[in-house]
RNA sequence: GCCCGCUUGGCUCAGUGGUAGAGCACUCGCUUCACACGCGAGGGGUCAGAAGUUCGAAUCUUCUAGCGGGCACCA
């Protein structure tokens, strides 16, 4: 059989995912069992636009390990994959597309719009799934949803029903972010505050007779065309004689009130306060508190309006305060300007500066949803965060400062909004246009323009892809979903208000537990993003190193933020070719050998090294499973990465190699094969949920693998390690005192591989190795594995005894249990050398002492520490002494 | 302004009230019959700084510094 020495990621990555895909095996319906327990994810859908990053790839792995290792441990599994239409952005990218062709999209007008975004969207979405197939995601794509999908824009149309019918949705004028780019509303949260150096201008406003007045301080002096009022702070001293009088506001000729407001910081600027209703968010509740009017001065397109004034109608909003400020300086009346530092608001897509703006929109009530959230987390600490800390208390927090909704948006693509209008202006609601014309009883109606903001669909995801509001045995069995994976940034946009809205309509959250994954930063701890071009695509770092490395590094960055390296992913990469190749031995000495399970048994009678590895295997086993219980991605990788290297392959294969690699055939040779194999095949399926298309090359390849290695659940299908039953650890075969000996003998080995080091005696020199143990266990296990200390320690001869009798010129090693090694160097010794090497052993056992019997010679740590403890460091102390006395003695002798 | 997190060997990161860890990098030796994407042996850290709690602190508390993040209506 001819195995490649280098482990070739391309070929494995080439037929599995296909054949995992067509047999079905990433549906829940392969698991036969009807108790199977159900574990379900949605995935956080995609936006359509553009391609898969490394967030995503991050993400996708995490949620893919733990799903495959739920299917394997016969859970009914079931990670739904689809994606968001993701509204400005999609028709943000459809609009540039258009560009380049010189057409926009009112041109085209709205429907030939749409179908222009769906057909791009086919191309689009493809790219995604495609790259999805690439990672290994075992999702079940019969179930793949779209947000705009017929059914889930069912469901919005449902909810949005329900939700008007309730009252909690409405329909209102007030003040909104606005984006005159890209001419649509915007909720708080697509609104990101930028600080900014700029100016504060003191502008005065006279009193009506010419003099006095009060001097407003505003870092936008064009809204003043628009200010109805001027407001101070009650308990300011200064002005209280002026409030209920007026002050001319310049350049308009109007006249304005003097108000009080305990909002006004007396503290700030001139303690005055413009007040500009229909421009500013502040302005507009004072105005609503004080009924002020509203003028509005600032249009759509951030122009100025005819309202504003012949002079500024038209004017871009700059450039009216350029000539507002020169108005005023004209006029006497601009009374400083200073350099001022404060924070924008800008619209977190195309950066343009939002303009506050009053207008018709829809609204959604939040304090009911809120308050469910809140509750659910107070009484059952639902859902549960991972890491709790500190991402619980930004959910929280950000929770009880909540404010109204805005859902509508100024956009063609997205769910338009079941609304529609009589010609008298009356509004229905309602599922369709059928439906609000039976309500109307009139089929003269206009529906509302205005589509939803694209997270009102995401937040139904976890129930909208289960069919609902149909009552489904998918929604059944998989709501709620087990846990949620994604990164922090959508914690308020899109998990809480899954959260919400999924209590209110399901009466339960829609996740049990949220994951939220680390973010990946480029070589200097920047976040990767387009615009700084320092982002790095996943499928080149798959085509570089492979799938299987690329997932264990993104998994092993779990909740923390890391710097990217492609270092790491290299040295995962050399671990798969490790695993390659150990088994290449295997299959290069597997004749007359097939997997069994009764290899993963031992009796007290086995060589130790089976006894050991077992041990491990077992331990390893049960670590694996509590970490990636509790999410903890990089301890399990650990695990599973030291597991493979260290014990099986440094330790295990060496122990048994001479065994295996016997050249007659015998019963003894078959067993070790058998166990060498068996072994194997635990742990590619411990690896499998990381590293899915290795392990299932190498699986497949593996003599007396079949049907009768799968879990139980899943009787009908075809051998695959996906199905195989995820190892479970059995405590018996965990057994410390084993794995104490088998430290003894790897002890023993590496001390003598020390001295072969530092004597700088050639590898290829046999050597004679005198062992002394006057500890009859420990002899024993020496005496076991006398052929194993010959082959690995290439010696010419191993002699053990109770006490060592070697020639002086011996090098020597101190060992557990007052044990001790020499190895006779007859002409090789360099006697200074020798008391050099032992003089730093004895240095370091000095300074360990010394700090243990600082410990001990506390006459309070006798006293108050646990009386184990004091016996574990008085055991230590002793065993210390006893080599320093060895080495001492040996040190003595060397002359 | 408020809240939170991080600071561990050259680099990237684990860890934790009781003997400081890994990978990479580094040094030395090795074409040892699975693997040089390897094998063996090493060097390297007073766990940011200070104070406190404790028999004992890198781990808990407080403060300081640096870095990062979130929230905030201050015109």
């Amino acid at each position: 059989m001819e195995i490649p020495k280098q482990y070739d990621p391309k070929q494995a990555e080439q037929s599995h995912y296909e054949r995992w895909e067509k047999s079905g095996y990433f549906a829940p319906e392969i698991n036969r069992d009807p108790d199977a327990p159900a574990f379900s994810i949605v995935i956080p859908p995609p936006n359509v636009t553009g391609s898969l990053h490394m967030g995503h790839a991050l993400q996708h792995t995490m949620m893919d390990v733990i799903t495959r290792f739920k299917r394997m441990c016969g859970y009914r599994t079931l990670w739904l994959p689809g994606m968001d239409h993701a509204g400005i952005s999609t028709q943000l990218m459809v609009t540039r597309e258009l560009k380049k062709e010189g057409v926009s999209r009112h041109d085209l007008g709205r429907e030939k719009f749409i179908e222009r975004v769906w057909k791009w969207k086919k191309e689009s979405g493809g790219q995604i799934t495609k790259q999805m197939r690439r990672e290994g995601a075992s999702v079940d794509w019969s179930r793949e949803k779209f947000t705009m999908d017929e059914d889930l824009s069912g469901a919005v149309r449902e909810i949005f029903v329900r939700l008007y019918e309730e009252g909690l949705i409405y329909r209102g004028n007030r003040i909104v972010n606005w984006c005159p780019n890209d001419q649509t509303v915007l909720s708080d949260l697509e609104v990101e505050k930028i600080a900014q150096a700029g100016k504060l201008y003191y502008l005065r406003y006279p009193a009506k007779n010419g003099a006095g007045g009060v001097t407003v301080a505003t870092t936008r002096p064009e809204t003043m065309l628009g200010d109805t009022a001027v407001a101070v702070n009650p308990n300011d001293a200064r002005y209280r004689d002026l409030v209920g009088k007026t002050v001319a506001l310049p350049l308009t000729g109007r006249e304005i009130p003097i108000v009080a407001d305990e909002f006004v910081d007396p503290e700030f600027g001139t303690g005055a306060v413009k007040v500009t209703p229909a421009h500013d968010p502040n302005d507009y509740e004072m105005g609503v508190r004080h009924s002020l009017e509203q003028i509005v001065v600032i249009d759509q397109h951030a122009r100025m309006t005819e309202a504003a004034g012949a002079e500024f109608a038209g004017l871009d909003r700059y450039k009216a305060r350029e000539k507002v400020v020169e108005q005023f300086e004209e006029l006497g009346l601009l009374e400083k300007v200073i350099e001022y530092e404060f924070s924008i608001s800008k619209c977190e897509r195309c950066k343009t500066v939002i303009e506050p703006l009053i207008s018709m929109q829809w609204f959604l009530r939040m304090e009911e949803l809120r308050d469910g959230a809140l509750k659910l987390l107070a009484s059952r600490r639902k859902p549960q965060f991972v890491p709790e800390i500190p991402y619980e208390k930004v959910y929280s927090s950000w929770l009880e400062n909540l404010r109204d909704w805005t859902l509508s948006r100024q956009l063609w693509w997205g769910h338009q909004i079941p609304a529609w209008y009589t010609p008298a202006g009356e509004v229905i609601v309602a599922r369709s246009e059928a439906e609000a014309r039976d309500k109307a009883g009139n089929d003269q109606l206009t529906q509302d323009p205005d589509v939803l903001d694209t997270w009102f669909s995401s937040q139904l995801w976890p129930f909208s892809v289960f069919g609902w509001p149909e009552k489904t045995i998918d929604l059944d069995t998989f709501y709620p979903t087990s846990v949620l994976m994604t990164g922090r940034d959508i914690i308020f946009l899109w998990v809480s208000r899954m959260v919400m809205i999924g209590l209110k309509f399901m009466g339960r959250e829609p996740f049990a537990d949220v994951f939220i994954t680390g973010t990946i930063l480029d070589a200097h701890g920047q976040r990767m993003s387009k615009t700084k071009m320092n982002g790095i695509d996943p499928l080149e770092v798959f085509d570089k190193y492979g799938v299987d490395a690329t997932r264990l590094k993104l998994s092993s960055v779990g909740s923390t933020d890391t710097r990217w390296n492609d270092k790491q992913v290299e040295s995962y990469r050399n671990f798969a070719n490790k695993i390659w190749n150990a088994a290449r031995f295997a299959l290069m000495n597997s004749e007359g050998a097939a997997v069994d399970p009764e290899a993963l048994s031992v009796s007290p009678e086995s060589a130790l090294h089976d006894r050991w590895i077992l041990s491990r295997l077992n331990k390893t086993a049960r670590d694996v499973r509590q970490s990636l219980a509790g999410y903890e991605f990089h301890e399990a990788v650990q695990t599973l990465y030291h597991f493979f290297w260290d014990d099986f392959c440094d330790w295990y294969i060496e122990l048994t190699k001479a065994d295996v690699t016997a050249e007659a055939a015998s019963p003894q040779r078959t067993a070790a094969r058998t166990r060498v194999v068996s072994v194997l095949e635990q742990a590619l399926r411990l690896l499998h949920p990381f590293m899915p298309y290795i392990t299932e090359e190498l699986w497949q390849q593996l003599p007396g693998v079949g049907k009768h290695l799968l879990h139980p659940a899943y009787s009908e299908a075809e051998p695959t390690i996906m199905l195989a039953g995820y190892p479970e650890p059995k405590s018996e075969l965990i057994n410390e005192n084993t794995e104490w000996e088998m430290q003894a003998l790897i002890d023993l080995i590496s001390r003598v591989r020390n001295i072969r080091s530092e004597m700088q005696i050639k590898p290829s020199e046999p050597i004679p190795v005198l062992i002394g143990a006057p500890d009859e266990k420990l002899r024993a296990v020496y005496n076991a594995n006398k052929n194993q200390i010959t082959r690995l320690l290439r010696a010419s001869e191993v002699s053990i005894s109770d006490l060592v009798e070697a020639p002086k010129a011996s090098a020597r090693a101190v060992l557990v249990g007052g044990a001790e090694v020499a190895v006779p160097l007859a002409g090789l010794i360099d006697f200074a050398q020798e008391r050099k090497r032992l003089g730093k052993e004895r240095e370091k056992l000095a300074a360990e002492a010394a700090k243990l019997e600082a410990q001990l010679g506390n006459p309070q740590f006798a006293e108050r520490a646990p009386a184990e403890r004091v016996e574990e460091l008085r055991t230590r102390i002793a065993d210390i002494a006893q080599r320093t006395t060895q080495l001492d003695q040996t040190i003595a002798n060397l002359t």
